[in-house]
DNA sequence: CTGTTAGCGCGTTCAC
DNA sequence: GTGAACGCGCTAACAG
């Protein structure tokens, strides 16, 4: 009995199978690649059934091997941790299941050299292709094989001077809709939180949207407020010093989430200073998440089509792998509001302008929290 | 100039570097295997250099094919939107970086079928394990794999007939730990909601140690209820029947999720009868989700060492892919408790049995909805 | 229609 | 130390 060094596992080759159906290797071969027409009905029954009985499996590798078709493709992910990119994740996953593929999974974790070592990864497997969604820094490997023409599909974000494909969302009129969403609820002073802009063209298109949709309404204030996620309490002293800056506009404060983690943390940071929405700050905020619902009276989503931006991303990128040689195409897919209480404009309940007292009660929730750790 | 038939990147084989370096094949190989005390300094160091030069990546293709070493690892997801099944992920992918495994992901919807093809693809590629985690309903391939030795480890799930290694959640114990903080705390009527056990041993085990930690109490009232999650309002139905049926009591109230998906349903549930903890009704998960601490005054949850597990059982894979024979092993790994709002014993300040409240309070939700239909 | 032959890129003897 | 030669499982080009 042959045996697999390793594991004991018989594998079947089609070496066998000929021999087993009293044919020749090709024959099989023609079997497999569905070349009916070239082979005689006995041989087909034949071998169909040796191959049924023996439960053979031809190699991807060694199939790969010859004709360079791996039917892999590789996924780069920023961050497996960001819902973002298990919601496209999923829908990638679900087109190469139903093209035949295999995806092969790398996370980045957001960093230059782990970034590098799984593109030498997956290279090293001959992927046919690259889905990729990391951040746009330092990217000269990936240049080299944008030089190469090798198939690429850029996930949300841009990178500058690649010219490879890019299917995600229309963040530009996703911000703009948000934004009038925003101001159409009463809100006059907004501010946009993001991570940092430099590099990430999602979020600039964000910004931009959000910029030219407040640049209609000169009797509005808009700002963007940058924050970093990883850096505990960061976007708390960030909001609370928007708040302070506009407690004297005498206008209704609103804050536009760029993204699922910021909204995480502007929900912590609004909790932990005790301000809650609608009534003291309006809120809005981009990915929908499971718990967008859940907290307080609701939190108010721009919901991207993540399941479709994967599946379309996969298949964007098999046209390139068949060897489509078009120019760069952008697909972008449109956002959905979903309104729910933290955007609602509450009904003038309250004849205190609302900013002003915004920042009073964030300084009282401030206070006792000192006194607390004072004791 | 040699291009690869479809995407036209050169792929460097080692023949080439071979003889830009003016050296045999050979002698490259023993370089990339290690093998220095088989080469003169002066070969080593020109090989060293062309294959920099060159950009030289052998292919773990052609690798795979001889030795059977592939260095790949499949991982099978019982379904990918689950926030477990992401996290072990994350640890899974990252122990596979370090040791310099890739993976293979394949999610199967929690569907049978595709289970059987993922497992038939993954086979394909010669994977040198597998990481398994899925319903544990018909797995006659897997057995197969079973009796062939073949290596795999088991996530969070045992499967019946198969003498897999597992690493999961002391489930057990951490049911305990959670049952007795909510006994502790006051509660008297507690509910484990869980999503159907049959088949899947982690939910038993939970059910087995909650059953355990009530019977140590005969004052207090405990069962389970199985909720379908994918069947909408289905949860809210069963929770609404179990308050009925408690109303009586005059105990307290709390419910006991299984699962993070399953605390989803719940708060929504609750959200729905406009029901609130722990005000009307007690409430601690299985999981800990990144919103826990928002909703309400925080969830109460057992949490999972998800990236460990994910971590471990890569780890542990590697071990029986090395060739460890021993007998099959179980690594159960603790849960923790964070304890927030929604457990914490409301200090008597009604007056009125809890139970009966809740019910009544359900009953007026549910009539304000229906006039609200109506209308 | 069918079998023979020659690689694909690499690891591994086995002689030199 | 080093290199030629073979085989892994499969496909493609070339005969018959």
């Amino acid at each position: 009995m042959r045996q697999n060094t390793k594991t004991g596992t018989d594998r079947v080759t089609i070496a066998q199978v000929a021999r087993e159906a009293g044919v020749s290797k090709t024959s099989v071969s023609r079997y497999l690649g569905g070349e009916f027409d070239a082979l005689s009905v006995r041989l087909r029954d034949q071998i169909g059934k040796t191959i049924a009985r023996l439960g053979y499996q031809p190699s991807q590798m060694a199939r790969g091997l010859k004709g360079g078709r791996t039917r892999l493709i590789g996924m780069l992910v920023a961050d497996i941790l960001n819902p973002y990119s298990v919601a496209v994740l999923h829908g990638a996953e679900a087109a190469c299941q139903k093209y035949g593929y295999t995806l092969m999974l790398c996370n980045t974790g957001n960093d230059e050299e782990r970034e590098k070592q799984s593109l030498a990864a997956l290279h090293s497997y001959s992927v046919e292709g690259l889905l990729f969604n990391t951040q746009g820094r330092n990217v000269t490997p990936l240049k080299e094989l944008g030089q190469a023409a090798f198939p690429v599909v850029l996930l949300d974000r841009r990178i500058e001077g690649c010219d490879f494909d890019l299917v995600g969302l229309d963040n530009v009129k996703a911000a703009q809709l948000a934004t009038r969403h925003l101001l159409a609820q009463g809100y006059t002073d907004i501010a946009l939180v993001v991570q940092p802009l430099y590099g990430v063209s999602s979020r600039q298109g964000r910004q931009a949207g959000f910029l030219q949709a407040m640049s209609e309404r000169s009797d509005c204030h808009g700002e963007t407020l940058e924050v970093h996620i990883d850096q505990p309490g960061h976007t708390a002293t960030v909001l609370r010093e928007f708040f302070e800056r506009r407690s004297g506009s005498g206008g209704r404060v609103a804050i536009l989430a760029g993204n699922g983690m910021v909204s995480l943390q502007i929900a912590l940071a609004l909790q932990s200073m005790k301000l809650g929405f609608p009534d003291d700050v309006g809120l809005l905020c981009f990915d929908e998440l499971s718990w967008s619902p859940l907290v307080g009276s609701g939190i108010s989503t721009i919901e991207q089509p993540t399941y479709e931006i994967g599946f379309t991303a996969i298949e964007r990128l098999l046209v390139r792998i068949n060897g489509e040689r078009s120019v760069r195409m952008e697909i972008l897919l449109d956002g959905r509001l979903i309104s729910r209480g933290s955007s609602v404009s509450v009904a003038g309940s309250e004849d205190m302008a609302l900013s002003s007292r915004v920042a009073q009660k964030m300084r009282k929730a401030a206070a006792t929290a000192a006194a607390g750790i004072a004791a």
